[in-house]
RNA sequence: GGCGCCAUCGUCCAGUGGCUAGGACGCCGGCCUCUCAAGCCGGUAACACGGGUUCGAUCCCCGUUGGCGCUACCA
Protein backbone atom coordinates (compact mmCIF):
# COMPACT_ATOMS: atom_id res chain seq x y z
CA UNK A 1 0.00 0.00 0.00
CA UNK A 2 1.10 3.58 -0.30
CA UNK A 3 -1.42 4.72 -2.75
CA UNK A 4 -2.80 7.52 -0.43
CA UNK A 5 -1.43 9.38 2.65
CA UNK A 6 -1.02 7.87 5.84
CA UNK A 7 -2.64 11.07 7.40
CA UNK A 8 -6.18 11.00 5.05
CA UNK A 9 -9.13 10.12 7.09
CA UNK A 10 -10.28 7.60 5.11
CA UNK A 11 -14.13 6.31 5.90
CA UNK A 12 -16.35 3.91 4.58
CA UNK A 13 -19.89 2.51 4.66
CA UNK A 14 -20.88 -0.87 3.51
CA UNK A 15 -24.00 -1.72 2.94
CA UNK A 16 -25.23 -5.24 1.62
CA UNK A 17 -27.38 -4.61 -1.53
CA UNK A 18 -30.10 -7.30 -0.15
CA UNK A 19 -32.70 -4.72 0.94
CA UNK A 20 -33.22 -1.00 0.23
CA UNK A 21 -31.69 1.37 2.11
CA UNK A 22 -33.70 3.14 5.05
CA UNK A 23 -33.63 6.05 7.54
CA UNK A 24 -31.18 3.84 10.18
CA UNK A 25 -28.89 2.80 7.11
CA UNK A 26 -28.88 6.01 5.58
CA UNK A 27 -27.82 8.46 9.13
CA UNK A 28 -25.07 5.96 9.39
CA UNK A 29 -24.06 6.46 5.92
CA UNK A 30 -24.15 10.19 6.57
CA UNK A 31 -22.56 10.35 9.42
CA UNK A 32 -19.62 8.47 7.78
CA UNK A 33 -19.60 11.10 4.97
CA UNK A 34 -19.87 13.87 7.38
CA UNK A 35 -16.53 12.67 8.77
CA UNK A 36 -15.16 12.62 5.69
CA UNK A 37 -16.04 15.88 4.99
CA UNK A 38 -15.43 17.48 8.11
CA UNK A 39 -11.80 16.47 7.72
CA UNK A 40 -11.16 16.73 3.88
CA UNK A 41 -10.94 12.99 3.89
CA UNK A 42 -12.59 10.65 1.74
CA UNK A 43 -16.22 8.98 1.66
CA UNK A 44 -15.70 5.12 0.57
CA UNK A 45 -18.46 2.90 -0.66
CA UNK A 46 -18.17 -0.80 -0.30
CA UNK A 47 -21.00 -3.40 -1.53
CA UNK A 48 -20.49 -5.90 0.72
CA UNK A 49 -22.41 -9.11 -1.82
CA UNK A 50 -20.73 -11.88 -0.46
CA UNK A 51 -24.32 -13.46 0.06
CA UNK A 52 -25.39 -13.56 -3.58
CA UNK A 53 -28.16 -15.52 -3.00
CA UNK A 54 -29.58 -12.20 -1.47
CA UNK A 55 -28.02 -9.84 -3.32
CA UNK A 56 -29.61 -8.36 -6.67
CA UNK A 57 -28.78 -5.00 -9.03
CA UNK A 58 -32.22 -3.81 -7.69
CA UNK A 59 -31.06 -3.14 -4.53
CA UNK A 60 -27.45 -1.54 -5.55
CA UNK A 61 -29.00 0.41 -7.98
CA UNK A 62 -31.72 1.47 -5.58
CA UNK A 63 -28.57 1.87 -2.65
CA UNK A 64 -26.47 3.93 -5.47
CA UNK A 65 -29.32 6.39 -6.13
CA UNK A 66 -30.67 6.82 -2.71
CA UNK A 67 -27.07 8.51 -2.05
CA UNK A 68 -26.54 10.52 -4.58
CA UNK A 69 -29.84 11.78 -4.02
CA UNK A 70 -29.11 12.48 -0.38
CA UNK A 71 -25.85 14.36 -1.72
CA UNK A 72 -23.67 11.31 -0.46
CA UNK A 73 -21.51 11.08 -3.25
CA UNK A 74 -18.61 8.71 -2.48
CA UNK A 75 -15.06 9.69 -3.99
CA UNK A 76 -14.38 5.60 -4.20
CA UNK A 77 -16.86 2.86 -5.24
CA UNK A 78 -18.96 1.34 -7.58
CA UNK A 79 -19.30 3.50 -10.96
CA UNK A 80 -16.21 5.33 -10.15
CA UNK A 81 -13.58 2.98 -8.61
CA UNK A 82 -10.24 4.12 -7.24
CA UNK A 83 -7.19 3.00 -6.02
CA UNK A 84 -8.11 0.67 -3.34
CA UNK A 85 -10.57 -1.46 -5.23
CA UNK A 86 -12.48 -3.22 -6.39
CA UNK A 87 -15.11 -1.86 -4.03
CA UNK A 88 -17.74 -4.67 -4.50
CA UNK A 89 -16.48 -8.02 -1.75
CA UNK A 90 -17.37 -10.62 -4.04
CA UNK A 91 -14.38 -9.37 -6.33
CA UNK A 92 -11.98 -9.13 -3.62
CA UNK A 93 -12.41 -12.78 -2.94
CA UNK A 94 -9.25 -14.17 -3.76
CA UNK A 95 -7.09 -11.93 -1.18
CA UNK A 96 -8.45 -13.44 1.98
CA UNK A 97 -7.14 -17.35 1.84
CA UNK A 98 -3.41 -16.59 2.20
CA UNK A 99 -3.84 -14.13 5.00
CA UNK A 100 -6.47 -17.15 6.47
CA UNK A 101 -3.23 -19.79 6.10
CA UNK A 102 -0.53 -16.64 7.35
CA UNK A 103 -2.78 -16.57 10.39
CA UNK A 104 -2.62 -20.40 10.25
CA UNK A 105 0.85 -20.73 9.75
CA UNK A 106 1.57 -18.39 12.58
CA UNK A 107 -0.49 -20.24 14.87
CA UNK A 108 -3.27 -17.02 15.51
CA UNK A 109 -5.74 -19.51 13.88
CA UNK A 110 -6.36 -23.50 14.04
CA UNK A 111 -8.60 -25.69 12.06
CA UNK A 112 -11.15 -26.74 14.20
CA UNK A 113 -12.97 -30.06 12.91
CA UNK A 114 -15.94 -29.67 15.18
CA UNK A 115 -19.15 -30.68 13.17
CA UNK A 116 -22.25 -28.45 13.04
CA UNK A 117 -24.13 -30.69 15.25
CA UNK A 118 -21.54 -31.86 17.94
CA UNK A 119 -21.37 -28.11 18.17
CA UNK A 120 -24.80 -27.98 18.61
CA UNK A 121 -25.13 -30.59 20.97
CA UNK A 122 -21.99 -29.13 23.48
CA UNK A 123 -23.99 -26.00 23.06
CA UNK A 124 -27.31 -27.23 24.08
CA UNK A 125 -26.23 -29.18 26.86
CA UNK A 126 -24.09 -26.64 28.34
CA UNK A 127 -27.02 -23.73 28.66
CA UNK A 128 -28.91 -26.61 30.28
CA UNK A 129 -26.67 -26.39 32.64
CA UNK A 130 -26.91 -22.81 32.88
CA UNK A 131 -23.84 -21.83 31.48
CA UNK A 132 -22.67 -19.98 28.77
CA UNK A 133 -21.68 -21.23 25.37
CA UNK A 134 -18.08 -20.43 24.16
CA UNK A 135 -16.20 -22.64 21.83
CA UNK A 136 -14.73 -25.61 24.08
CA UNK A 137 -11.55 -25.32 22.24
CA UNK A 138 -11.81 -29.07 21.86
CA UNK A 139 -9.51 -28.83 18.44
CA UNK A 140 -7.39 -25.67 19.27
CA UNK A 141 -4.32 -28.27 20.29
CA UNK A 142 -4.74 -30.69 17.09
CA UNK A 143 -1.10 -31.74 15.63
CA UNK A 144 -0.63 -31.32 11.97
CA UNK A 145 -0.84 -35.36 12.09
CA UNK A 146 -4.48 -34.90 13.58
CA UNK A 147 -5.48 -32.84 11.40
CA UNK A 148 -3.80 -34.63 8.38
CA UNK A 149 -5.34 -38.13 9.61
CA UNK A 150 -9.20 -35.84 9.83
CA UNK A 151 -8.51 -34.68 5.95
CA UNK A 152 -7.48 -38.13 5.58
CA UNK A 153 -11.35 -39.90 6.70
CA UNK A 154 -12.89 -36.62 4.83
CA UNK A 155 -13.70 -34.82 7.62
CA UNK A 156 -14.60 -30.96 6.72
CA UNK A 157 -12.93 -28.55 8.58
CA UNK A 158 -13.21 -24.71 9.39
CA UNK A 159 -10.73 -22.46 10.42
CA UNK A 160 -11.01 -20.41 13.51
CA UNK A 161 -9.27 -17.33 15.38
CA UNK A 162 -7.57 -18.32 18.22
CA UNK A 163 -8.49 -15.49 21.03
CA UNK A 164 -5.98 -14.45 23.04
CA UNK A 165 -5.46 -13.85 26.64
CA UNK A 166 -5.58 -10.53 27.89
CA UNK A 167 -7.96 -7.37 27.40
CA UNK A 168 -9.04 -5.79 24.55
CA UNK A 169 -9.71 -2.05 24.90
CA UNK A 170 -10.52 1.07 22.46
CA UNK A 171 -11.35 4.71 22.38
CA UNK A 172 -14.71 4.77 20.99
CA UNK A 173 -15.47 8.01 19.03
CA UNK A 174 -19.06 8.23 20.39
CA UNK A 175 -19.04 6.06 23.39
CA UNK A 176 -15.70 6.60 25.02
CA UNK A 177 -13.22 3.60 26.50
CA UNK A 178 -14.46 0.27 25.99
CA UNK A 179 -12.30 -2.48 27.47
CA UNK A 180 -13.49 -6.00 26.88
CA UNK A 181 -11.57 -9.40 29.24
CA UNK A 182 -10.87 -11.78 26.19
CA UNK A 183 -12.35 -14.26 28.07
CA UNK A 184 -15.75 -13.41 26.63
CA UNK A 185 -14.55 -13.77 23.48
CA UNK A 186 -15.45 -16.67 21.51
CA UNK A 187 -12.87 -18.69 18.91
CA UNK A 188 -14.56 -17.33 15.89
CA UNK A 189 -15.11 -18.83 12.61
CA UNK A 190 -13.01 -16.91 10.11
CA UNK A 191 -13.31 -19.68 7.07
CA UNK A 192 -16.02 -21.49 6.66
CA UNK A 193 -15.61 -25.40 5.36
CA UNK A 194 -16.19 -24.37 1.41
CA UNK A 195 -13.19 -21.89 2.59
CA UNK A 196 -14.79 -18.75 2.12
CA UNK A 197 -14.22 -16.06 5.02
CA UNK A 198 -16.72 -14.85 7.41
CA UNK A 199 -17.63 -11.47 8.00
CA UNK A 200 -15.28 -10.25 10.70
CA UNK A 201 -12.43 -11.62 8.78
CA UNK A 202 -13.56 -10.05 5.78
CA UNK A 203 -14.42 -6.45 7.18
CA UNK A 204 -10.79 -6.23 8.91
CA UNK A 205 -9.04 -7.31 5.38
CA UNK A 206 -11.18 -4.82 4.04
CA UNK A 207 -11.18 -1.90 5.64
CA UNK A 208 -7.09 -2.06 6.07
CA UNK A 209 -6.41 -2.93 2.49
CA UNK A 210 -8.25 0.36 1.56
CA UNK A 211 -6.70 1.59 4.53
CA UNK A 212 -10.06 2.66 5.89
CA UNK A 213 -8.95 5.10 9.34
CA UNK A 214 -12.00 5.48 10.68
CA UNK A 215 -15.16 3.26 11.40
CA UNK A 216 -18.55 4.45 11.84
CA UNK A 217 -21.37 1.85 12.02
CA UNK A 218 -24.31 0.96 14.30
CA UNK A 219 -24.37 0.05 17.80
CA UNK A 220 -25.24 -3.51 17.09
CA UNK A 221 -21.53 -3.86 15.74
CA UNK A 222 -20.17 -2.98 19.22
CA UNK A 223 -19.45 -6.20 20.30
CA UNK A 224 -17.70 -7.40 17.20
CA UNK A 225 -15.28 -4.76 18.04
CA UNK A 226 -12.24 -6.24 20.47
CA UNK A 227 -12.73 -9.57 17.74
CA UNK A 228 -11.90 -7.49 14.55
CA UNK A 229 -9.20 -5.28 16.65
CA UNK A 230 -7.62 -8.64 17.88
CA UNK A 231 -7.65 -10.18 14.09
CA UNK A 232 -6.11 -7.18 12.85
CA UNK A 233 -3.01 -6.96 15.14
CA UNK A 234 -2.80 -10.93 14.50
CA UNK A 235 -2.29 -9.82 10.75
CA UNK A 236 0.10 -7.11 11.85
CA UNK A 237 -1.90 -4.56 10.99
CA UNK A 238 -3.16 -0.97 13.08
CA UNK A 239 -6.97 -1.30 13.33
CA UNK A 240 -8.89 1.52 12.54
CA UNK A 241 -10.87 4.51 15.09
CA UNK A 242 -13.85 3.05 15.42
CA UNK A 243 -17.09 4.96 16.16
CA UNK A 244 -20.58 3.01 17.26
CA UNK A 245 -23.64 5.03 16.74
CA UNK A 246 -26.51 4.63 18.57
CA UNK A 247 -29.90 2.28 17.00
CA UNK A 248 -32.89 4.19 15.38
CA UNK A 249 -35.77 2.92 16.60
CA UNK A 250 -39.35 3.47 14.61
CA UNK A 251 -42.09 5.13 16.27
CA UNK A 252 -43.07 1.90 18.29
CA UNK A 253 -39.92 1.64 19.96
CA UNK A 254 -38.36 -0.99 18.04
CA UNK A 255 -35.56 -1.04 15.76
CA UNK A 256 -35.44 0.25 12.60
CA UNK A 257 -35.09 -2.70 10.05
CA UNK A 258 -35.85 -4.20 6.57
CA UNK A 259 -38.05 -6.72 7.93
CA UNK A 260 -40.12 -4.74 10.38
CA UNK A 261 -41.16 -2.41 7.25
CA UNK A 262 -38.55 0.78 7.42
CA UNK A 263 -39.65 2.72 4.98
CA UNK A 264 -37.19 2.72 2.35
CA UNK A 265 -35.00 6.08 1.64
CA UNK A 266 -36.77 6.13 -2.38
CA UNK A 267 -39.71 5.88 -0.94
CA UNK A 268 -39.80 9.12 1.00
CA UNK A 269 -38.31 10.39 -2.52
CA UNK A 270 -41.39 9.20 -4.52
CA UNK A 271 -43.58 10.71 -1.53
CA UNK A 272 -42.03 14.00 -1.83
CA UNK A 273 -39.84 14.22 0.36
CA UNK A 274 -37.12 16.81 -0.16
CA UNK A 275 -33.35 15.23 0.15
CA UNK A 276 -32.13 18.09 2.45
CA UNK A 277 -34.94 17.80 4.82
CA UNK A 278 -34.32 13.94 5.03
CA UNK A 279 -30.86 14.70 5.20
CA UNK A 280 -30.93 17.60 7.96
CA UNK A 281 -33.71 15.10 9.70
CA UNK A 282 -30.93 12.27 10.35
CA UNK A 283 -28.32 14.76 11.33
CA UNK A 284 -30.68 15.88 14.10
CA UNK A 285 -31.46 12.74 15.28
CA UNK A 286 -28.38 11.57 18.01
CA UNK A 287 -26.86 14.46 16.85
CA UNK A 288 -26.57 18.10 18.08
CA UNK A 289 -24.06 20.94 17.94
CA UNK A 290 -24.81 22.21 21.10
CA UNK A 291 -26.99 25.44 20.04
CA UNK A 292 -30.34 25.19 19.08
CA UNK A 293 -30.18 26.07 15.37
CA UNK A 294 -32.79 23.55 13.63
CA UNK A 295 -32.15 23.92 10.16
CA UNK A 296 -28.97 22.81 8.59
CA UNK A 297 -27.46 22.45 4.83
CA UNK A 298 -25.38 19.58 4.08
CA UNK A 299 -22.46 22.74 3.73
CA UNK A 300 -23.71 23.33 7.22
CA UNK A 301 -23.68 20.06 8.67
CA UNK A 302 -19.96 19.35 7.23
CA UNK A 303 -18.79 22.50 8.82
CA UNK A 304 -20.38 21.88 12.36
CA UNK A 305 -20.08 18.00 12.46
CA UNK A 306 -18.28 16.39 15.35
CA UNK A 307 -18.45 12.46 15.80
CA UNK A 308 -17.95 12.68 19.53
CA UNK A 309 -21.18 14.49 20.15
CA UNK A 310 -23.50 12.34 19.03
CA UNK A 311 -25.73 11.05 21.63
CA UNK A 312 -24.80 7.36 23.34
CA UNK A 313 -28.89 6.88 23.59
CA UNK A 314 -31.13 5.73 20.86
CA UNK A 315 -33.76 7.94 19.34
CA UNK A 316 -36.94 6.59 17.91
CA UNK A 317 -37.33 8.42 14.51
CA UNK A 318 -40.65 10.65 14.66
CA UNK A 319 -42.50 10.60 10.96
CA UNK A 320 -44.60 13.79 11.94
CA UNK A 321 -41.32 15.45 12.35
CA UNK A 322 -39.68 14.44 9.95
CA UNK A 323 -43.00 15.81 7.84
CA UNK A 324 -42.89 19.16 9.57
CA UNK A 325 -39.48 19.47 8.43
CA UNK A 326 -40.01 18.43 4.98
CA UNK A 327 -42.61 21.50 4.43
CA UNK A 328 -40.19 24.31 6.32
CA UNK A 329 -37.94 23.51 3.98
CA UNK A 330 -40.02 23.44 0.48
CA UNK A 331 -41.20 26.55 2.03
CA UNK A 332 -37.76 27.92 1.53
CA UNK A 333 -37.55 26.91 -1.74
CA UNK A 334 -37.79 30.01 -4.45
CA UNK A 335 -41.09 29.73 -5.92
CA UNK A 336 -38.81 28.79 -9.73
CA UNK A 337 -37.12 25.99 -7.62
CA UNK A 338 -40.26 24.72 -5.79
CA UNK A 339 -41.99 24.91 -9.45
CA UNK A 340 -39.25 22.98 -10.97
CA UNK A 341 -39.12 20.30 -8.18
CA UNK A 342 -42.89 19.49 -8.86
CA UNK A 343 -42.89 19.26 -12.37
CA UNK A 344 -41.56 15.31 -12.17
CA UNK A 345 -45.07 14.87 -9.69
CA UNK A 346 -47.27 16.86 -12.01
CA UNK A 347 -45.92 14.71 -15.06
CA UNK A 348 -46.86 11.13 -13.04
CA UNK A 349 -50.28 12.57 -12.64
CA UNK A 350 -50.86 12.93 -16.19
CA UNK A 351 -51.27 16.76 -15.78
CA UNK A 352 -48.23 18.31 -17.70
CA UNK A 353 -45.81 16.47 -19.83
CA UNK A 354 -42.16 15.42 -18.54
CA UNK A 355 -40.82 18.95 -19.88
CA UNK A 356 -43.19 21.65 -19.73
CA UNK A 357 -42.46 24.46 -22.66
CA UNK A 358 -41.64 28.11 -21.17
CA UNK A 359 -45.36 29.33 -21.36
CA UNK A 360 -46.50 26.26 -19.27
CA UNK A 361 -43.42 27.04 -16.82
CA UNK A 362 -45.03 30.39 -16.23
CA UNK A 363 -48.43 29.39 -15.82
CA UNK A 364 -47.14 26.70 -13.22
CA UNK A 365 -45.17 29.02 -11.11
CA UNK A 366 -47.93 31.19 -11.11
CA UNK A 367 -49.98 28.39 -9.59
CA UNK A 368 -47.09 27.21 -7.34
CA UNK A 369 -46.74 30.81 -6.04
CA UNK A 370 -50.87 31.34 -5.10
CA UNK A 371 -50.25 27.57 -3.71
CA UNK A 372 -47.51 28.98 -1.76
CA UNK A 373 -47.37 27.53 1.87
CA UNK A 374 -49.75 24.83 1.75
CA UNK A 375 -47.25 21.88 -0.30
CA UNK A 376 -46.46 19.35 2.69
CA UNK A 377 -45.09 17.35 0.16
CA UNK A 378 -43.94 17.99 -3.26
CA UNK A 379 -46.37 15.11 -4.30
CA UNK A 380 -49.40 17.38 -2.40
CA UNK A 381 -49.37 19.93 -5.80
CA UNK A 382 -51.28 16.86 -7.70
CA UNK A 383 -54.40 17.73 -5.36
CA UNK A 384 -53.66 21.30 -5.06
CA UNK A 385 -52.74 22.46 -8.34
CA UNK A 386 -55.64 19.41 -10.14
CA UNK A 387 -58.37 21.75 -10.63
CA UNK A 388 -56.17 24.34 -12.33
CA UNK A 389 -54.48 22.07 -14.92
CA UNK A 390 -57.35 18.82 -15.47
CA UNK A 391 -59.83 19.78 -18.03
CA UNK A 392 -62.08 18.96 -15.64
CA UNK A 393 -62.73 19.10 -12.25
CA UNK A 394 -63.40 16.19 -10.23
CA UNK A 395 -66.36 16.93 -7.33
CA UNK A 396 -65.45 15.87 -3.92
CA UNK A 397 -68.71 13.79 -2.87
CA UNK A 398 -68.82 15.29 0.41
CA UNK A 399 -68.28 19.33 -0.05
CA UNK A 400 -70.69 18.70 -2.47
CA UNK A 401 -73.33 17.05 0.14
CA UNK A 402 -72.16 20.09 2.26
CA UNK A 403 -72.28 23.23 0.28
CA UNK A 404 -74.29 22.28 -3.17
CA UNK A 405 -77.24 20.97 -1.85
CA UNK A 406 -78.09 24.31 0.32
CA UNK A 407 -80.74 26.19 -1.24
CA UNK A 408 -79.15 28.94 -1.82
CA UNK A 409 -76.39 27.62 -3.93
CA UNK A 410 -78.05 28.04 -6.89
CA UNK A 411 -79.02 31.69 -6.57
CA UNK A 412 -75.34 32.34 -5.41
CA UNK A 413 -73.59 30.77 -8.26
CA UNK A 414 -75.93 32.43 -10.84
CA UNK A 415 -75.76 35.30 -9.11
CA UNK A 416 -71.81 35.55 -10.07
CA UNK A 417 -71.81 33.81 -12.75
CA UNK A 418 -73.86 37.05 -14.10
CA UNK A 419 -71.71 39.71 -12.49
CA UNK A 420 -69.12 37.62 -13.69
CA UNK A 421 -69.75 37.74 -17.14
CA UNK A 422 -69.93 41.47 -17.64
CA UNK A 423 -66.96 42.23 -15.16
CA UNK A 424 -64.44 44.51 -17.25
CA UNK A 425 -61.64 42.32 -16.47
CA UNK A 426 -60.93 39.71 -14.15
CA UNK A 427 -57.97 40.52 -11.99
CA UNK A 428 -58.76 39.39 -8.45
CA UNK A 429 -59.18 42.67 -7.00
CA UNK A 430 -62.55 43.06 -9.52
CA UNK A 431 -63.61 39.40 -8.79
CA UNK A 432 -63.28 40.11 -5.09
CA UNK A 433 -65.15 43.18 -5.27
CA UNK A 434 -68.09 42.03 -7.45
CA UNK A 435 -67.94 39.05 -4.91
CA UNK A 436 -68.90 41.25 -1.99
CA UNK A 437 -71.54 43.12 -3.95
CA UNK A 438 -73.14 40.09 -4.19
CA UNK A 439 -73.18 39.12 -0.26
CA UNK A 440 -73.71 42.50 0.16
CA UNK A 441 -76.78 42.78 -1.72
CA UNK A 442 -78.30 39.12 -0.62
CA UNK A 443 -77.37 40.60 3.25
CA UNK A 444 -74.75 37.83 3.87
CA UNK A 445 -70.81 37.89 5.02
CA UNK A 446 -68.65 37.20 2.00
CA UNK A 447 -68.08 33.83 3.34
CA UNK A 448 -71.31 32.77 2.36
CA UNK A 449 -70.89 33.44 -1.21
CA UNK A 450 -67.46 32.16 -1.74
CA UNK A 451 -68.46 28.63 0.13
CA UNK A 452 -70.41 27.60 -2.77
CA UNK A 453 -68.36 28.88 -5.99
CA UNK A 454 -65.00 27.26 -4.28
CA UNK A 455 -66.78 23.94 -4.66
CA UNK A 456 -68.19 25.18 -7.99
CA UNK A 457 -64.58 25.73 -9.06
CA UNK A 458 -62.32 23.67 -7.41
CA UNK A 459 -64.66 20.82 -6.38
CA UNK A 460 -63.19 21.21 -3.03
CA UNK A 461 -64.22 22.45 0.20
CA UNK A 462 -59.94 23.82 0.38
CA UNK A 463 -57.92 26.02 -1.91
CA UNK A 464 -55.86 29.15 -1.74
CA UNK A 465 -58.06 32.34 -1.53
CA UNK A 466 -60.37 32.51 -4.01
CA UNK A 467 -60.45 35.95 -5.56
CA UNK A 468 -57.00 35.02 -6.81
CA UNK A 469 -57.98 31.27 -8.05
CA UNK A 470 -61.22 32.73 -9.84
CA UNK A 471 -58.80 35.03 -11.42
CA UNK A 472 -55.72 32.88 -12.35
CA UNK A 473 -58.12 29.95 -13.78
CA UNK A 474 -59.51 33.17 -16.29
CA UNK A 475 -62.95 33.63 -17.06
CA UNK A 476 -63.62 31.17 -19.83
CA UNK A 477 -63.06 28.24 -17.15
CA UNK A 478 -64.59 29.73 -13.81
CA UNK A 479 -67.71 30.53 -16.14
CA UNK A 480 -68.23 27.32 -17.48
CA UNK A 481 -67.96 25.38 -14.07
CA UNK A 482 -70.07 28.09 -12.54
CA UNK A 483 -72.95 27.54 -14.64
CA UNK A 484 -71.78 23.43 -14.52
CA UNK A 485 -72.44 23.40 -10.96
CA UNK A 486 -75.45 25.55 -10.82
CA UNK A 487 -77.17 22.92 -12.84
CA UNK A 488 -75.80 20.40 -10.88
CA UNK A 489 -76.85 22.15 -7.54
CA UNK A 490 -80.51 22.83 -9.26
CA UNK A 491 -80.78 18.59 -9.58
CA UNK A 492 -79.79 18.16 -5.99
CA UNK A 493 -81.76 20.65 -4.53
CA UNK A 494 -85.06 20.44 -6.66
CA UNK A 495 -86.10 16.83 -4.86
C1' G B 1 -28.83 -16.83 31.27
C1' G B 2 -23.90 -14.28 30.10
C1' C B 3 -21.50 -9.87 28.30
C1' G B 4 -22.17 -4.90 26.87
C1' C B 5 -24.59 -0.09 25.83
C1' C B 6 -28.25 3.36 27.45
C1' A B 7 -31.75 6.32 30.89
C1' U B 8 -34.24 14.90 30.92
C1' C B 9 -41.44 16.53 28.52
C1' G B 10 -45.32 11.43 24.33
C1' U B 11 -40.94 12.25 20.57
C1' C B 12 -36.08 14.77 19.09
C1' C B 13 -32.33 17.91 21.16
C1' A B 14 -30.06 21.48 25.05
C1' G B 15 -28.41 22.16 30.09
C1' U B 16 -25.84 23.14 35.14
C1' G B 17 -22.92 20.78 41.77
C1' G B 18 -27.31 26.01 43.42
C1' C B 19 -31.83 27.69 36.95
C1' U B 20 -39.02 29.51 37.46
C1' A B 21 -34.86 22.73 33.96
C1' G B 22 -34.52 25.63 27.85
C1' G B 23 -35.72 24.90 22.37
C1' A B 24 -38.27 21.95 18.47
C1' C B 25 -42.28 18.36 16.76
C1' G B 26 -47.10 16.99 18.39
C1' C B 27 -51.35 18.46 21.10
C1' C B 28 -54.73 22.50 23.19
C1' G B 29 -56.36 27.72 23.02
C1' G B 30 -56.18 32.59 20.72
C1' C B 31 -55.01 36.20 16.75
C1' C B 32 -55.27 36.73 11.37
C1' U B 33 -59.12 35.34 7.84
C1' C B 34 -63.41 33.79 2.13
C1' U B 35 -61.89 27.99 3.45
C1' C B 36 -57.40 25.36 4.39
C1' A B 37 -52.43 25.85 5.25
C1' A B 38 -48.58 29.20 6.68
C1' G B 39 -47.45 32.97 10.27
C1' C B 40 -47.81 35.24 15.17
C1' C B 41 -49.14 34.86 20.56
C1' G B 42 -50.11 31.76 24.72
C1' G B 43 -50.63 26.93 27.13
C1' U B 44 -49.66 21.50 28.12
C1' A B 45 -45.74 18.21 29.56
C1' A B 46 -39.71 15.62 31.83
C1' C B 47 -34.80 15.09 35.22
C1' A B 48 -36.99 6.33 36.20
C1' C B 49 -36.28 4.55 41.49
C1' G B 50 -33.19 3.78 45.96
C1' G B 51 -28.79 4.67 48.43
C1' G B 52 -24.50 7.45 49.02
C1' U B 53 -20.65 11.95 48.25
C1' U B 54 -21.79 17.14 49.28
C1' C B 55 -23.92 22.87 52.74
C1' G B 56 -26.64 21.47 48.28
C1' A B 57 -27.72 16.96 43.57
C1' U B 58 -31.17 16.32 37.29
C1' C B 59 -25.77 16.63 37.00
C1' C B 60 -20.61 12.70 40.51
C1' C B 61 -20.41 7.26 42.58
C1' C B 62 -22.97 2.54 43.68
C1' G B 63 -27.21 -0.41 43.31
C1' U B 64 -32.26 -1.44 41.43
C1' U B 65 -35.60 -1.26 37.61
C1' G B 66 -36.44 -0.69 32.64
C1' G B 67 -35.09 -0.45 27.34
C1' C B 68 -31.87 -2.09 23.64
C1' G B 69 -27.75 -4.80 21.36
C1' C B 70 -24.57 -9.06 20.94
C1' U B 71 -24.30 -14.09 22.25
C1' A B 72 -24.03 -18.46 14.16
C1' C B 73 -19.79 -22.17 9.39
C1' C B 74 -25.45 -14.07 8.79
C1' A B 75 -23.64 -9.65 7.65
Amino acid sequence: MGWFHMSETRVRFAPSPTGYLHMGGARTALFNWLLAKHSGGRFILRIEDTDRKRSTTEFLDAILEDHRWLGLVWDEGPKIGGAAGPYFQSERADTYAPLIQKLLDEGSAYRCFCSPEELDDRRSRSSQKGHDWKYDRKCAALSKEQSAEHDAEGRSSVVRFRIPDGKTSFDDMVLGPVEVDNQELDDLVIARSDGTPTYNFVVVVDDSQMGITHVVRGSDHLSNTPKQILIAKALGTEPPEFGHLPLVFGPDKQVLSKRRGAVAIGEYRRRGYLPEALVNYMALLGWSCGGEQEFFSLDELVAEFDISKVSRKAAAFDPEKLAWMNAQWIKRLSVPERTARVVPFLAAAGLVSDTPDEKKLAELERIVHLIDDRLKTLADIVEHAGFFLAADITFDDIAVEKVLTKRESVNILDGLYGLLSDAPDFESETIEELTRRLAEKRGVGVGKVVRPVRVAVTGKEVSPGIFETLSLLGREKVLARLKAASELASTLTTE
